[in-house]
DNA sequence: GATGAATGAGCCTTCATTCAT
DNA sequence: GATGAATGAAGGCTCATTCAT
């Protein structure tokens, strides 16, 4: 039928390329993740991809394109997850920040492998200042709206502390329990990791948050384990 | 004067390839802040070390021994300076806890250039399973030390929190805060950071924490100069 | 004309790849010959075959690789020359052994290149077990063709030597007077080899094999230049 | 006592230095034979004789020094070998020649190890002249030596041979069968080589040598065995 | 449009050799 | 006299990239 070819055919240029160049990204995540940023070589993504050799540099020009893309790609991914997560009509900024929390240890941003790509970067960004520009612009942005929710929440609660200083404490505490999935994972627990971040905000605005309660010990594993992990 | 002669003397043999292999390290450590894990050669270590290329197979076997003889020297350096830090005499718990902080952001050990090896370590670990035992290993005392602290802070002050979420807060707010100096080093301020640590505790801990005062805008850059940074 | 050029055309894809590599092993043939086994490195091989140095990992993996798929042409090239020797119709099995001697002592697998190529692999095989199985799987084709003969021989004509030790002897022979031209090519004279194997079949088996009449001492020497030696 | 220490003391200097140059060249023998020309380093020479680094080069000069030293050894030593089997009184010419073919197989001279590594020299040879020039100045004098013996016997006998051509198909023979014990030790036995070299000067000189009788199956593996074999 | 043969640069490592001790 | 730290050269191999098909 015309109409089907219609629509089928759009997807064979443009959309073909796109699928293709999305694929590579994804192979240098696993490549990344598995065989890390120094041992992650062209020849290994191709593979993971499944296509040719020279098709890594056909669709990307030079590796450090390829690099760059999939970094761009990670932060956009992340964007993209914490904004809708605070986009769900009827949040308070105190109930922003929970999404926040939320979204920062959901499964899908939050994995081993996601987090190794990340710390990869970051490892690498000191002499690479193209990534250090594009995980600053990326953090600026989150920065930005956290210290603004903090400073609502501040306001409307009177409290003495300040909304740039608690932000960024939360910010920081993030990174680093991502550090603590990434370097302990058998002692990482997702929901744990959440109430560390709770503990924090609770102290800091008691009117706002609620001092979360000690995990059931057992219940804590079946959980995480529930949540799939990664792979 | 003779005396002077035989102690200078006795650097003969073993001190001497000590010396040598403490030299390897050093711009190995240099190297990978200055090019990035990836991009570390060995033809660049011994460039900066001065010596010939063969020289660090002839110290270190393999490429690899020297990243983690590396990896240990840094965790080794770190391990001191915060056990140094709290062994000072007549400190309270909650004085241990600060005198952490201060020793976590002293430019010694938290400087650009050795937070960027760290990373770069850390960035590597997932695929280089030693990395991670070593950081493991080291991490695990400091954890655990922190967790002591914390409760007796609780104790002696009858809180509610949990001591091992408390810390776990903590050393995580570090770790990111670190990551901070390393993607934004021109918004890193070491004051602010000790501050920022500090409302934390302050917030958990109100009897035996202060909250710090903000800063004073102006007096910090200076500060920061004073410091004297990295390089 | 167009029917040549499509002939010629279909060297394309696979038969290119084909012709690099046996470049490839020929210019290892002419480089152990040279420089010796322990001399030969890739280096010297592309620069023969007149390709990049790299090239030669592509098509054989590892240097080992090469030099196995060295050894087993040469193999391949002698058991199919000699087979090529006795398959001529109408042979008797004296005939056969007669055209054995001969194809053994032949310029096209009997010069010094080639003979020093087969002793330096021989001279390795003790530490490369890969190299002696090589070996042994020709050789005992070989052995088994020419015990075969040697006993038809026997059976033929009464004699009551053992066919096996027969066969054993001429084989050794020959191999013996192959390294008599690697180490004395001075005094080496193909013809004279023969005549010594000869003389060996006729006085083993006299009614088969006539005893070779003394070599006119001045003819000898023009026919091994003749013979065009080896390079 | 002083005569002790009188017979001790001159072996001290001169003689030590003699007994740490042997060491090594047997220790370049173990390896030639156990890691092939190609490998054998002066590290694993030193190594094998328990000697630092730096001492072969403190008694060679070079390694290729070594090496001729070494090839000097083996055939210096094959040499004073068959010479003393031929020196004993009251052998006759033929007598001689079955006692150069004991002497050939006998363990001492021939067993793997060294068959080993005189075909890693002749492996060599063809580009390294200085080992031609010792095979060839060496099997010179025993080729010469062997016609002189063939001479006696065609003379004593009256045979039509040639003594220069029998007694080249002996030597090449007899080098042959040792590259049997080589490339097929499973199958080589000691007793059966010597018969095959027999069964060739039976045939040749049948009033001056016996036909061997054919081996009592069973027992060669048991003779081979007694002799020791190598290791 | 995509493949795969081919290249050149560079990396880790080994080795024979030297020199101060 | 003998050791071991140190060197320079070179070797095998991998990798990102190009080009003809």
């Amino acid at each position: 039928m015309p109409q089907r070819a219609a629509t089928a055919q759009p997807l064979k240029r443009a959309e073909k390329k796109e699928v293709t160049r999305q694929q590579l990204i994804a192979a240098t995540v696993d490549s990344i993740a598995a065989s890390g940023f120094a041992e992650t070589t062209l020849h290994k993504v191709s593979a993971r991809a499944n296509v040719s050799r020279s098709l890594v540099n056909f669709h990307f020009e030079s590796k450090e394109q390829l690099l760059v893309a999939t970094l761009r790609h990670l932060t956009e991914e992340y964007r993209t997850f914490w904004m809708k997560a605070i986009s769900r009509p009827g949040l308070s900024a105190a109930g922003k920040l929970n999404a926040i929390v939320d979204a920062d240890f959901h499964p899908q941003v939050c994995n081993r492998k996601k987090i190794a790509v990340w710390y990869a970067f970051w490892g690498e960004s000191k002499s690479r200042p193209t990534y250090m520009e594009v995980c600053a612009r990326a953090d600026s942005e989150f920065a930005r709206t956290m210290e603004e929710l903090t400073a609502a929440v501040v306001g409307d609660g009177g409290y003495a502390v300040s909304p740039a200083v608690a932000a960024k404490g939360l910010r920081c505490m993030i990174d680093g329990l991502w550090l603590e999935l990434l370097l302990a994972p058998a002692t990482f627990e997702r929901e744990a990791a959440k109430r560390t971040c709770r503990t924090y905000l609770a102290s800091l605005f008691p009117r706002h948050f609620d001092m979360p309660a000690a995990a059931a010990p057992a219940a804590v594993p079946e959980a995480q384990a529930a949540a799939g992990g990664e792979r």
